[in-house]
DNA sequence: TTAAAATGGTGATATTTGTCACTAATCAAA
DNA sequence: TTTGATTAGTGACAAATATCACCATTTTAA
């Protein structure tokens, strides 16, 4: 574990030396849940290696992509529910399997005063968050659903740097909120274009990066 | 100001001190900018009384309205925009007569180690953006354009307590990323359904509430 | 007072997206 | 190996929204 955190050696070395010793190294496999929206959250995850789908589904059993989580970042929406009290507002699923240090939520608030170094990341992070929701706000509100789901598989790739999709089509449908239809429709144009391939259960969209 | 103040007297009376001596006090009338989009911060705004609209544009001119900012809070986005030395990536307008107290970049830091109150005061305006940010997803993601102008609406009021608009429908069209001419047909119908009144610049809303 | 600009109303039509119905291909379990 | 389930492809049609064209009314400014 101490190899581990070596990446998050932008931290205090105390600071360094407390997570060790009071985070519990948690593994998860693909499509685990961390977080489930409704849920309370008692200890919030800091991101060592994966990728995590932070989500947000409505009451028709919707989901909608927010962004992901990658190696060396921590939870936003874990951290403002932490400090406020409140019950989670989004679903975290694994992409990949996934190694974190869960901390007890108390950590984060005494820390921020304690390091500044702490402080800065958390600020980062907000920041990064804020961002990234309203790239996310802008691909809903200002494209079509064609230029959505390249940048569904473009953004996959900055976050993983994969360059393949496995899953069924109806995934892709669920994280853009629309139905599979649409999606296998818009999927046979691009591999007409010869942006992508297609496979059962997988895509291959080298060709669009 | 002294009086002003106290409306955040939440926090620490020596944070209090220091706001009231540090801080300059601007005024604004309706429709004036406090940020655009692009511009660089360097101080950033305490809201004392009146309602600020913040919303984003994309390349085309279409604007989307994100969230308000009112009375006792502060600009989630300035803040981190702030810490993390960043352009701004939102536009700020004043849509009614706005009393600010503008603060330097420096204190916000220091103020989150040195005042618990403070770093609290903080935590919850980003706990509550986020809310209010996935509020707007959801909306966007999720509600057919009929639904978001009632809730256009509906926030406006419990947001400033206004139960009417005064605006025309393309302004509507603008807030909502729509075209004039869907406003005007989707204000139509609420009309004849007796849910609102309208006139040539003004709308009373007050059936909705 | 009159002309121009701003605002709003509305039909016709196009585009985008969603839904339904059905088929084909592939995979997995009995 | 057969059967049923999962995944994908596609035509036909419906619904929501966008766009175009044009007119009527009200306001503003010359």
């Amino acid at each position: 574990m101490k190899q581990i955190i070596n990446q998050y050696n932008f931290l205090e070395k105390e600071l360094q030396d407390e997570i060790l010793s009071i985070g519990i190294k948690k593994n998860f496999d693909t499509n685990e849940f961390l977080i489930r929206e409704g849920q309370f959250i008692s200890s919030f995850p800091l991101v060592l290696k994966g990728l995590i789908r932070i989500s947000r589904t409505n009451d028709d059993g919707n989901e909608l992509l927010l962004y992901y989580l990658k190696g060396n970042e921590v939870c936003a929406m874990s951290l403002t529910c932490c400090m406020t009290n409140v019950t989670s507002n989004i679903n975290a699923v694994t992409e990949e399997p996934t190694e974190v240090i869960m901390l007890p939520v108390e950590m984060l608030d005494s820390w921020m005063s304690k390091y500044p170094s702490w402080k800065q990341f958390v600020m980062q992070t907000f920041q990064n968050r804020f961002r990234e929701l309203l790239d996310t706000v802008d691909a809903v509100a200002f494209m079509k659903l064609d230029e959505r789901l390249v940048k569904h598989f473009i953004d996959r790739n900055q976050n993983s740097g994969a360059n393949t999709f496995t899953g069924t089509h109806q995934d892709l449908a669920l994280q853009l909120n629309t139905s599979r239809e649409v999606i296998s429709r818009l999927l046979k144009k691009l591999e007409k274009d010869g942006k992508i391939k297609l496979s059962r259960n997988f895509i291959d969209f080298s060709g669009l990066l």
